[in-house]
DNA sequence: TCGCACTACTTAGTGCTACTATCTACTAGT
DNA sequence: ACTAGTAGATAGTAGCACTAAGTAGTGCGA
């Protein structure tokens, strides 16, 4: 990944993530498998995994424990009322900064 | 300003200042007020200065002290070639982010 | 003349987030 | 046995925006 993008991401990914489990619970796995299939095809494992425990610690997803075929049990994350709530607001700020960026980039 | 916006804005404020130093050189104190008369309301002095150091540092900027007729000398910043190199990887990058956000926010 | 507001820049320390690197644990195919 | 794939955890690092405080110069009103 570039440096750049890897800055651009902070706070981004959260989003992005946020954003997935809305359209349908996923387990940590499934999830960078997703993102590397949607172009961000240098995300680290670890990353996902630390920004799961921090969205579960804050009360954003619930977490439903499901057995796999195939190694350890997977994590499900499910985004709820209150990661629903934060998600608003994340494409509320998004829209906001997409907006002045746009203009910034038009402008010249 | 909220957190989620602090956090998102890590590697985009910079690219926001150099786009602004592309349309025209501007000094520090001008570009934080720009900025706060361009939405960015909250965002602190220290900020900038810190960000100015560090894109000298890396050489995307020229530098001119300038007296003032009030205050100290001001220090005006003008993208160089380096820097115009520089922020148009940053407009592929941000162009990168939008469609991908965009396709998710479309998305459901 | 003293203080205050405004201009203009600097710097030490903090918190947050993505990264690297490495580890555990389980299954299936060779 | 070994490797690849699945699934998750974690200790340590780097970079960036923030807070908070400071310096320095000008001009204005009490």
């Amino acid at each position: 990944m570039p440096k750049q993008i890897t800055e651009m991401l902070k706070g981004t990914l959260e989003g992005i993530v946020l954003a997935i489990l809305a359209q349908r619970p996923m387990y940590g796995y499934e999830i960078t498998s997703w993102l590397r299939d949607n172009g961000f095809t240098d995300i680290a494992e670890g990353t996902v995994y630390a920004l799961l425990i921090r969205i579960e610690q804050r009360g954003l997803v619930d977490i439903e424990k499901v057995p796999s075929e195939k190694g350890p049990p997977r994590k499900v994350y499910s985004l709820n009322a209150a990661g629903t709530e934060y998600l608003n607001e994340f494409w509320r700020n998004w829209r906001f900064l997409s907006e002045r960026l746009e203009s910034l980039h038009e402008g010249k």
